[in-house]
DNA sequence: TGTACATCAGTGAACGCGCGTTCACTGATGTAC
DNA sequence: TGTACATCAGTGAACGCGCGTTCACTGATGTAC
């Protein structure tokens, strides 16, 4: 198919991996996906990388250590695909913001094992630093959205609030979403049609 | 302590437990509330109970038999405190469908192992149609409020999208909550005037 | 009221399973001279 | 360029654990006569 000189993993036969870390964080990410956020297990993990039960203890303290370098991957692409997408409109337009929940929404619905892990109850590791750190680059994006918007310099007590409640109702359609619950409206009302709506109205009592 | 011939559970000492199918209920949503969402097991709930553990199963099919009558119970409790707390202001009021929220909220704050549980992946059961009936009486409640509020009849789409956003809203707000992924406006927001600011925004955007 | 019997709600021991993690090991790789 | 050696990334076997569930059983309860 490709020119390239590179050997596929199936053909691999050295006796090192060659990046087994990164090869096992592909591994779990498909099985959060298929077995849900806590239904994977580092044995299944090792199996499906080729590889002894032991193999992953030598580029993860634990379980946990695997977990936590999954979520923080994850938030980085969370991040850039929110960015990303408020970047591709005017600033300070409204589809501006939308459009940050559009990515959050896409990511919750391609991503939903991955996305339950990142909400999941993750209190008290030693990466809590960080991940929260993570976590407020994100918000950081909205707020800056809606600023621009309102008009407003950050920090700004009106900006927060805007940016939060936006975040309560985009959050809750994510879930909503992916935990099927929401059936009836699914099928009456685009994830666009949404945003733009409630966008529009939490903007504009912002600004009122 | 108290005056009634009632024996406690420690001191009984039949052979029959009396009811141990409720007394399981009550030590499955505990130990719920202490391990998490699905850090509970049969084998444990058992010993709590004081009973061998093949005990639960002349109560319950399996685990997943014993996990839908709890979140079934649940959510017959969360209608009930929806419909109780709406009731408690004037029909038509903000404050009627705010009220709603402070149910949904408090609820998920004070049970939040159970609350998680009620949105977690419970696809396939054979209970599933009972428990769609129960988000439905929910969500009628919701509905029932705004349309009074809009003066309008259910079923109405406007109404639908008005308490559907809501919804999220405050969905999105419990769990960000029990997450302690919003610590930060946690500390400057009280739950109320959350409510009360979306309620009246989401509602008046509702009549414009 | 007394007795025979069916039913019911427990027991306790056992099963097979997959897991997280550790251990002593070994083969491959990289480096200093 | 060649060799000795330290380091690194794997192996594979084993551990102890708790789990869900089943089984043949037994003691208590309720009922028909």
């Amino acid at each position: 198919m490709s020119g390239t000189i590179e050997i596929s993993a199936d053909q691999r036969k050295t006796y090192h991996h060659g990046d087994l870390r990164e090869r096992l964080l592909e591994v779990v990410r498909d099985l959060v996906e298929v077995h849900g956020p806590e239904g994977f297990s580092v044995a299944e993990a090792a199996r499906r990388a080729g590889v002894s039960t032991a193999a992953p203890y030598k580029h993860f303290k634990d379980r946990t250590d695997l977990l936590n370098a999954l979520v923080s991957a994850a938030m980085d692409r969370l991040a850039q695909r929110m960015a990303q997408e408020c970047a591709a409109h005017p600033e300070g337009s409204v589809e501006a913001v939308a459009g940050i929940g559009q990515a959050y929404i896409t990511f919750a619905k391609t991503e939903p094992g991955i996305f339950r892990l990142m909400f999941g109850l993750t209190e008290g590791h030693e990466d809590e630093d960080l991940l929260h750190a993570k976590g407020r680059l994100c918000r950081s994006i909205v707020e800056t959205a809606c600023a621009d918007y309102l008009g407003r310099q950050v920090p700004d007590q009106v900006v927060n609030l805007t940016a939060y409640i936006l975040w309560t109702s985009v959050h809750g359609h994510a879930f909503l979403s992916i935990d099927r619950k929401n059936k009836e409206e699914i099928e009456a009302l685009d994830d666009w049609d949404f945003l733009m709506t409630v966008t529009r109205g939490v903007l504009e009592a912002g600004r009122g």
